[in-house]
DNA sequence: GTTTTTTAGTTTACTTGTAAACCTTTTTTA
DNA sequence: TAAAAAAGGTTTACAAGTAAACTAAAAAAC
């Protein structure tokens, strides 16, 4: 058997990338003030994509239950950056859009998401980094197809 | 404010891949009949590539503390994994080694870890994949001297 | 060399996330 | 169209992960 090198395996990879970001990041929001938890962005990026979605999209988008959701939509609403509508079309559903402070939210988390980035890819070319962004949502999509059935509603929006 | 594309930004790609894998990747392991959860697979990995470490290092190298280690290594114990076995030159610390069954599970993931890559990039070339996995190991050794204060334990044992 | 401080790991109490039962509305079907 | 099945969300009960207090050993300070 030969020795195992982590780096080899996109497992890892993606999985120690993605805790460390959020690990990193999360002292910054802290001091900026910006109170809901790191893993609330995953919605707000959602509906900065599409504004207007319901709960159970966001469900299968975050790969989250739905039980998940109403908690994170709970701290959201709390800090004002979404609000719930019934859905005029179905009296089950709620629609969940954006606050102008969550709009507003969507320059400073890129701003911070470009900053990093720049930070951490000292070393590697522009277009490396444009091949690995390719690579990942490659992944993305294909995986997003296996585990829901269909594909993401992100993509035919920001095609 | 230009439209946001998710595509664009490593923390989404990285979160989404690495919850996608994880969810991809658990019905298989039921029905292999390995029951240990998922999430403790970076455990084995750390130990694959260097046997016989502290339970503190583990922390720092899965970004969880000590506690969450505690009770991972319950869980593998158990299962019959891992060993823990006291530090003979320091009472307090223990140190973690593979068992048998817990050596051979390296083959077995390696396995299912090229499988899901190849099923994953089909449209994607050699060169390409390589360059992501580039990229996203400087981004994790850049992020974890970041958060760590160190390099990873890792590298220098797989370079 | 004793006292103080720090460190590795465990235990206990809490927080966050999930599964399962529930309510309400919609869709299916007969 | 009435009855049955399914679907969107919420609530409740549980599981997984974390923070903070605790134990025991090592290192540092004096």
């Amino acid at each position: 058997m030969t020795k195992f090198n982590p780096y080899n395996h996109f497992g890892f990879l993606t999985n120690r990338v993605a805790r460390l970001i959020v690990k990193a990041v999360e002292p910054d929001m802290e001091t900026d003030g910006h109170c809901f938890p790191a893993s609330c962005i995953g919605i707000l990026a959602e509906l900065w994509a599409k504004d207007g979605i319901s709960q159970k999209y966001l469900g299968t988008a975050l790969i989250k239950n739905k039980s998940s959701i109403t908690k994170m939509l709970l701290a959201l609403e709390d800090d004002e950056l979404i609000v719930k509508v019934n859905d005029p079309e179905d009296g089950r559903g709620k629609l969940i859009y954006l606050t102008q402070k969550g709009r507003d939210m969507q320059d400073i988390i890129e701003a911070k998401s470009g900053e990093m980035q720049e930070m951490l890819l000292t070393d590697c070319s522009n277009d490396e980094i444009v091949i690995a962004k390719k690579v990942l949502a490659e992944m993305y999509e294909k995986l997003y197809f296996k585990v829901n059935g269909h594909n993401p509603f992100l993509h035919e929006k920001n095609e």
